[in-house]
DNA sequence: CGCGAGCTTGACGTTGTTCAACTAGAGTGG
DNA sequence: CCACTCTAGTTGAACAACGTCAAGCTCGCG
């Protein structure tokens, strides 16, 4: 695998990781050889919950959920990845296991990069360690942002929330075909399959999404926006 | 202020910050330079939601609370601080802008110390990055606890989590005195004054905890620990 | 043509909020 | 020392939000 491929690949990101740009070449490298890529199939799981955690998982393609299993109650996503996504930095430089697990919706290319030689990398190079910071921060300020539409808005508020996440930051359309099933988006927005369905209709009933099968349109962006708002 | 005074405050973190061991003296002299100590008095806000972040706040004593700002609905509080929590890493390296407001619910002390300066060492330091990467996943592994309890558990186990968390994480102790009212409390567990009341009472009634007043004692930890797990 | 999975709908029960009223204790001023 | 007020705490009843259950529907596929 070329450290040019995966450079770019993080350049679709959520917020771009740049730590790449600040190796030097035997840290490049190092980082090829403990590199590798790896396709797969929906329902596959890209890590599990509890599960020792030697490799650094970055999305190139797809469509995966990174969820909490309980085994008392129902499993909560926690997020919803896509490209440029990377998982497991958040089992660096401490304990080192993973907390969550991930599935995957669709067929999902990712690059496993070992723990050990990422971490060293954060070790041994600030500039590198920097741009981790960088990309932990975002996430967790998207961590928020979800922690609040979940914690805080009723139904409507965070079907809205989903659909605008949906078209903007992973399908970068306003229609789209929806890979997710209505009890998946139920997961997703933590309401009974049931609900997630009378939403989506009164959505449709008030002209602000078009259904049809499989296929969604964002017909009235900001009425969705101001529904995301009041909650 | 002295280092060594800074350093030991950090040890008391929910994780301790080790950070400061790495730093060359030259580095030392700079941060003591750049480092301010502050009392806040009850209800004062530490830091504001959408302010320019040009410190990193570091508690060394007291109890205070990291919450949301909504125009249109409650705040939703993130968080219970104490003794040993940076505030403000989440600003480094990336938007420079907290995300957040902070308000103190007791007397608390800080240390702070220019965000820019802060920033600096992590670029130049490596293992100094190391060690605040570590602590921003340990924070964001406890928001992930607190945000499962929020979005997936009924009354009852929300109550129980932050019983446990004011017992374990802040006061060490089954038995302590409450700075919180009512009101704060179902505030924390996102719920109303009438439903914290009323689970109190339960939680009362079946000899889980002891009320006198403001003084709380956990008699049943292992019920209520129970309680937390089925939600 | 029949089968099954996902989708849809309505009825009903549970959970938790809101509202309104009431109580207890802590100042405060005469 | 006693009303007076103010706030936090408490209680019950009505109401809204949402989940659950049970039934029926649709569409692709063998």
């Amino acid at each position: 695998m070329s450290i040019k491929n995966l450079i770019s690949s993080c350049e679709k990101a959520q917020i771009p990781f740049h730590g790449f740009d600040y190796l030097k070449p035997e840290e490049i490298g190092l980082l090829q050889k403990n590199t590798r890529e790896l396709t797969f199939k929906p329902g596959e799981i890209l890590c599990k919950q509890g599960s020792l955690a030697s490799q650094i998982i970055i999305i190139t393609k797809g469509l995966a959920k990174i969820y909490f299993e309980s085994p008392n109650s129902n499993d909560l996503i926690l997020k919803i990845i896509s490209s440029g996504t990377f998982l497991g930095l958040t089992t660096l430089n401490g304990e080192n296991t993973f907390r969550f697990s991930a599935q995957c919706y669709d067929q999902t290319h990712a690059h496993l990069i070992d723990s050990t030689v990422f971490q060293s990398l954060t070790q041994s190079n600030a500039s590198f360690a920097s741009e981790v910071i960088k990309v932990l921060n975002f996430d967790t300020a998207m961590n928020f942002e979800r922690f609040y539409s979940l914690a805080s808005k009723h139904l409507h508020g965070r079907m809205a929330d989903i659909l605008i996440c949906l078209s903007n930051r992973i399908h970068n359309s306003h229609k789209f075909r929806m890979t997710l099933s209505r009890s998946d988006l139920g997961e997703i927005t933590n309401m009974s399959t049931e609900s997630t369905i009378r939403v989506l209709k009164d959505f449709k009933e008030d002209k602000i999404i078009k259904l049809s099968g499989k296929n969604i349109e964002i017909l009235n962006m900001d009425k969705l926006k101001h529904i995301s708002q009041i909650g």
